[in-house]
DNA sequence: CGGGCGTCCTGTTCGC
DNA sequence: TGCGAACAGGACGCCC
């Protein structure tokens, strides 16, 4: 689940404790997770020191002096620091090493991935949410042609990167746009009330995973998740938080979306 | 190129 | 109560 505001939590929450550290070595406990590890390649680049680690998207860049290592969470991936010597628990499939801490990628479901940054990988990916481009006029530039259903597009991370199923749901939820509305159909307005929306829960989201900075180097590696905060996930069968009209679900384009029917148009 | 769908995985939740 | 089925979800590949 790990959308942008988990990312940029976990960036802010390890950077302070592995800026400039030297990366010796990683441990690679499987073959592949999503990709194939490129364990020789991999095994070739260290040790280095990390400059910083940065963040695109959802992926984070560890910046090495010759090379930067792309990590990519998938649904169930975190991050956490360890003290030396501390055994790997179930699922920990990658472990940096540094000298005075290792740091552990933990991942059930595997959905996630570590490759060498390569030329024009990301090239592709659509602009920052949290940046001034991304406003009212460049969301229905990219839109007014598209057929498919708004909560899509906003999931597209060639439009726009960051935004996954539940901050989509909840930004359509408080700029009352309904999940199912074609692109094509939203005017200007209702784009600079869906990027402001977007901008303003994920800006949240990151305020209060900062309070909760410590769960990252805690071993349960809990993340600061910004659960007790959102309006509808999780909530179906439940009524709307404004009107109470039962919330509705239905599966768009894959992912479950739930919305209200009457607040949202 | 756009759009729809299947795929990768396993822990958790749901329903009978 | 206990079991198996369905679900969760990001990105990519494939097909039309």
């Amino acid at each position: 689940m790990p959308e942008l505001p988990e990312v940029e939590t976990t960036r802010l929450g390890l950077l302070p404790h592995l800026k400039n550290q030297t990366l010796e070595r990683l441990t690679l406990r499987r073959d592949k997770l999503r990709f194939p590890l490129e364990k020789s390649a991999l095994e070739a680049l260290l040790p280095q020191t990390l400059s910083t680690i940065e963040r695109r998207g959802k992926y984070l860049l560890f910046k090495l002096q010759s090379h930067t290592l792309l990590l990519h969470l998938g649904m169930s991936g975190s991050l956490r620091l360890e003290p030396l010597g501390t055994a790997p628990k179930t699922h920990d499939h990658i472990i940096y090493h540094f000298p005075k801490q290792q740091l552990h990628y933990h991942d059930p479901r595997r959905f996630g991935s570590l490759e060498i940054l390569k030329e024009g990988r990301l090239k592709k990916l659509g602009i920052e949410p949290l940046s001034d481009e991304f406003n009212g006029a460049y969301l229905h530039q990219h839109i007014k042609n598209r057929k498919s259903a708004i909560k899509t597009l906003i999931m597209d991370q060639n439009i726009v990167v960051g935004v996954g199923n539940i901050y989509a749901s909840e930004a359509l939820f408080i700029s009352k746009i309904s999940p199912l509305r074609e692109g094509a159909s939203l005017n200007i307005d209702d784009c600079t009330r869906l990027c402001q929306a977007i901008k303003q829960e994920l800006t949240r989201a990151i305020a209060v995973g900062g309070t909760t900075l410590k769960d990252f180097i805690q071993p349960d590696g809990t993340h600061g998740y910004f659960s007790q905060e959102l309006k509808l996930y999780g909530k179906k069968k439940q009524n709307c938080p404004n009107c109470k009209t039962p919330l509705e679900a239905r599966i768009i384009t894959g992912r479950n979306s739930i919305f209200c029917p009457n607040c949202q148009k």
